[in-house]
DNA sequence: AAAAGTACTAAACAGTGTTTATTATATTAC
DNA sequence: GTAATATAATAAACACTGTTTAGTACTTTT
């Protein structure tokens, strides 16, 4: 069984040594610069190898996805040792434009690409993470709703605006559209904007501390 | 003179040509289905006489990015009209998110692409059409703030986040991450994510009327 | 030893953006 | 009118891309 088993290891350690090259390249060359060519021309196999591990690039750019959004929910689970859930929100969104900004080829891959979600069949199973870290947002969202009071408010809402405003400031600034709105004040934009987001939403309530 | 002006307006005409089966293509098949190749194809010259007209695919991109703001600062003014400044906030969200759904590629072209932001120097001239949106934005903004006597409230930053809040929701239901959220629901998720969006900054001040 | 299965690849297919050398045509100069 | 020049267009090549097919070399099973 020993010659078999270690032929499977062999498969998976192929199989990871192909993503491992996808990830090196990703980081120094960026998306665009990601090509099965490359890919096996860095592990010294011939491309057609790489087709008897992965369907297609895109299998290959959605194991990177699910690479992004573990590094994206370590960063985030940071964050949960908050106890004000308002702060909480707060950082959490700075965490969340932090990764995107400083991992820009990731967050396009898991927040951009259109590519994991072509079945609608598949996208619950296929962007499962994308929305076990919703879930989580929008729990936080409660949190934050019943301690400050406000009535009528949709936790799932709330989660989808937050969640929009965060995406769209990194889209914005890792399109460089902040940079030329006030040059060199990207980041503290970015920080003001979502202060904007939240204040205009838990400033008028009860918890109004501020980190 | 004749002769030259003729030659000139010839120039001027297959220039237009070659937009105009740029903008055919962008249609039909989308950002990633338009090529060098398939508009020389189209208007029946060769790939290198492209080359002739526009130094390279960017710089068509480029024109087709104008088009765009073209389009969209026409469907924007037609909510002008609109007196009160809240409510016209609240119409111009709605024609945004209308422009970004209805018009994927364009909408890409104009504020997902890196490709006309790459000189640094050149991108107050060269995304003049985009500062020049965000301006009457920030004006509506500030009419809004001052018409509900919102104190300490920056236009510019108000616009901003508007900006990323529409932004952000055009890109996630353009990536059908709104249709993983709730299926069948993107267009009402959509609207009541803006209404969180503007209630949460207006609602609690004087003018509260809604169409 | 023969048959079956596995792992891998060379080569091709159909694309992509872009550049270079060349040709045909039209304009200008003599 | 002929020769020199300038213009317009292109064929062909370069260096890439993802993917498929047919075939080879090797290992395992029968």
């Amino acid at each position: 069984m020993s010659l078999a088993d270690r032929k499977e290891r062999e498969k998976i350690k192929l199989k990871s040594k192909i993503l491992d090259a996808a990830k090196k390249i990703l980081l120094v060359q960026g998306e665009r610069g990601l090509s099965i060519r490359k890919i096996a021309g860095m592990i010294e196999y011939s491309p057609a190898t790489i087709y008897l591990y992965f369907k297609d690039k895109d299998a290959i750019m959605h194991e990177l996805m699910n690479t992004g959004f573990t590094i994206l929910t370590n960063a985030l689970t940071q964050e949960s040792s908050e106890a004000n859930p308002v702060i909480r929100l707060r950082k959490l969104g700075l965490a969340y434009i932090h990764f995107g900004i400083k991992n820009k080829d990731w967050y396009n891959i898991m927040f951009n690409s259109e590519k994991p979600m072509q079945h609608i069949e598949k996208c619950s199973v296929e962007w499962d993470q994308g929305m076990r870290l919703f879930e989580y947002i929008r729990l936080t969202c409660r949190e934050a709703v019943d301690a400050c009071h406000i009535p009528d408010m949709d936790d799932e809402l709330l989660a989808l605006h937050l969640w929009s405003s965060v995406h769209g400031l990194v889209n914005l600034a890792l399109t460089d559209r902040l940079e030329i709105i006030k040059p060199g004040h990207t980041q503290a934009l970015i920080e003001q904007s979502l202060d904007v987001a939240l204040d205009s939403i838990f400033l008028n309530h009860s918890s109004r501390s501020q980190s």
